[in-house]
DNA sequence: AGTGGCTCCTGGCGGC
DNA sequence: TGCCGCCAGGAGCCAC
């Protein structure tokens, strides 16, 4: 699953060839991608040159220069576009444009998908000939082209980037006051903090030592600490590692992320915690599943009201596709 | 306002 | 062997 770690690395992989380049097209093979039409799309974007790659929370934003006196004639652009907060794209002007991606389950951005590869969702033709393909076999990924001054509104209600001056231990006990949400929960909503997803909230709050089910209101200050450190050190222990490729994550040139070996809790249902030997568990939490060291993360503090406690629905325990029980 | 749950989507897996 | 149903998860939306 790209989290900010997997998205930093395409980022960082891009970074290295796509500036420069002046976008030549954008084919769109499956329209749901987008929220606008691909004529509206390939309007906003074509003739532009390629001037920065950033990054905010699991997005990817390719910045774009202005249109110059090379850009292709446009028709009439403008078409209102469906609810949500892209706008259709504009129309040629002195301004910059963004192009913004998100991967989701199994987005993948490639220079040459694989052989029997799916047909990519879209590909954005570069001058001069390069090729980036958007792979994303579940189909949850998205597409969006930004004016400028639209990108603030676009990302208004993400929280600090973790990474950030703005993202201190005050802002993490702010963010967390009084809330009843389990850690797991607080740490996967976006609102909160920006990037985080289901392996390394799991894998922070191991390095935490804080059981995923204390409600996050309860986190003391010395914890909180605790925490704060946890999420730092772990994305960027992801972003060392180039990412985790458990499913289908690969940066733009193929390469798999390591991350995946040096996991302590996640997907380690019922193996021993490397710190003191204690089989790992697994619940569900906000839909999620979650893993914890029940020793290494003891359960004082106060758990959240709302969490589904994990039980084998069969004679057996029911398992699923890894080998954990399923929940009721 | 805050929170949980459903939905989308598809490959992989277990059960029959 | 083949079919069926469940499961994984990010984020938007809705109900409570």
């Amino acid at each position: 699953m790209p989290e900010l770690p997997e998205v930093e690395t395409v980022r960082r992989r891009l970074l290295t060839c796509l500036p420069g380049l002046i976008v030549r097209d954008v084919r769109v093979n499956d329209p749901t991608v987008c929220d606008v039409a691909a004529e509206d799309l390939r309007g906003g974007v074509v003739g532009r040159r390629v001037v920065g790659l950033r990054r905010r929370g699991k997005y990817l934003v390719i910045d774009l220069g202005p249109t110059g006196a090379a850009a292709p004639a446009g028709r009439p652009r403008g078409t209102p576009s469906p609810a949500g907060p892209p706008p259709a794209a504009g129309p040629p002007s002195s301004t910059g444009r963004l192009l913004v991606v998100h991967l989701r389950m199994t987005g993948q951005l490639i220079f040459r998908p694989q052989a029997g590869a799916p047909p990519s969702r879209f590909v954005i033709a570069m001058e001069p000939a390069t090729e980036l393909h958007f792979s994303d076999v579940r189909r949850f990924g998205r597409l969006w082209s930004l004016d400028p001054g639209d990108e603030d509104a676009f990302f208004a209600a993400m929280g600090p980037e973790p990474f950030s001056a703005a993202f201190d231990i005050a802002c993490l006990r702010a963010a967390m006051a009084g809330r009843r949400a389990p850690l797991k929960a607080f740490l996967l909503d976006q609102r909160r903090i920006a990037g985080v997803g289901n392996i390394y909230a799991d894998e922070a709050l191991f390095r935490a030592r804080l059981n995923p089910l204390r409600a996050a209101g309860s986190v003391g200050p010395r914890e909180a600490r605790r925490l704060h450190a946890a999420i730092l050190e772990t994305l960027q222990a992801g972003i060392d590692h180039e990412g985790s490729s458990i499913e289908s994550f690969i940066d733009p040139a193929g390469a798999r992320g390591s991350f995946q070996e040096i996991l302590n809790v996640y997907q380690r249902t019922s193996e021993p915690c490397r710190v003191c030997g204690t089989a790992i568990e697994r619940v569900v939490v906000g839909g999620r599943g979650t893993h914890y060291c029940p020793r290494c993360q003891p359960r004082r503090g106060g758990i959240a009201p709302t969490v589904r406690r994990l039980r084998p629905t069969g004679p057996a325990g029911k398992r699923d596709a890894r080998g954990t029980p399923s929940v009721m």
